[in-house]
DNA sequence: GCCAACGTTGGC
DNA sequence: GCCAACGTTGGC
């Protein structure tokens, strides 16, 4: 099992839409590296969700309920996942206290800004959910 | 709204 | 294949 965080900007698509629609495919990625982490979800894999631009923090965790696959959205070689939500977090974590903690350092999301599709290790992933439970 | 970081494009 | 120019993301 792998562990992994996504970004959304909440004005697009939020937590609580994504909640509320109770799936999201996830589409429209136009990034080498983050095409590569797409293909590399397996089904049931968990999922950290980052509200980006506004918010600034992990907010809920999700699940792959579908591994990659042809993305809709265009007839050329990128993926899409379908994603489910899991559980939100009883506290979000906001970006500036993982930038505080030691452990954090290393995870793309702090390190390479940009990415929108990201690995995490699983100390990484679960020391996050426990800051924001 | 600004701008740094970084990915992509295209001329050579 | 290099690298300058350009576009986009996303924190501040």
């Amino acid at each position: 099992m792998k562990y992994w965080l996504v970004k959304s900007e909440p004005s697009v698509f939020s937590w609580e839409r994504f909640v509320k629609e109770k799936k999201a495919v996830w589409d429209g990625v136009r990034n080498y590296a983050a095409r590569l982490h797409l293909r590399g979800m397996k089904k049931g894999d968990p999922v950290l969700f980052y509200h980006s631009n506004e918010g600034l923090a992990v907010v809920g965790i999700a699940e792959v309920a579908r591994e990659a696959y042809q993305d809709p959205t265009t007839k050329e070689d990128w993926s899409a996942v379908d994603l489910i939500p899991s559980k939100a977090l009883n506290n979000p974590v906001p970006l500036t206290e993982m930038k505080k903690v030691k452990e954090l350092q290393n995870i793309y999301l702090i390190r390479q800004g940009r990415l929108s599709v990201m690995p995490l290790e699983k100390k990484e992933f679960e020391l996050i959910v426990k800051m924001g439970s």
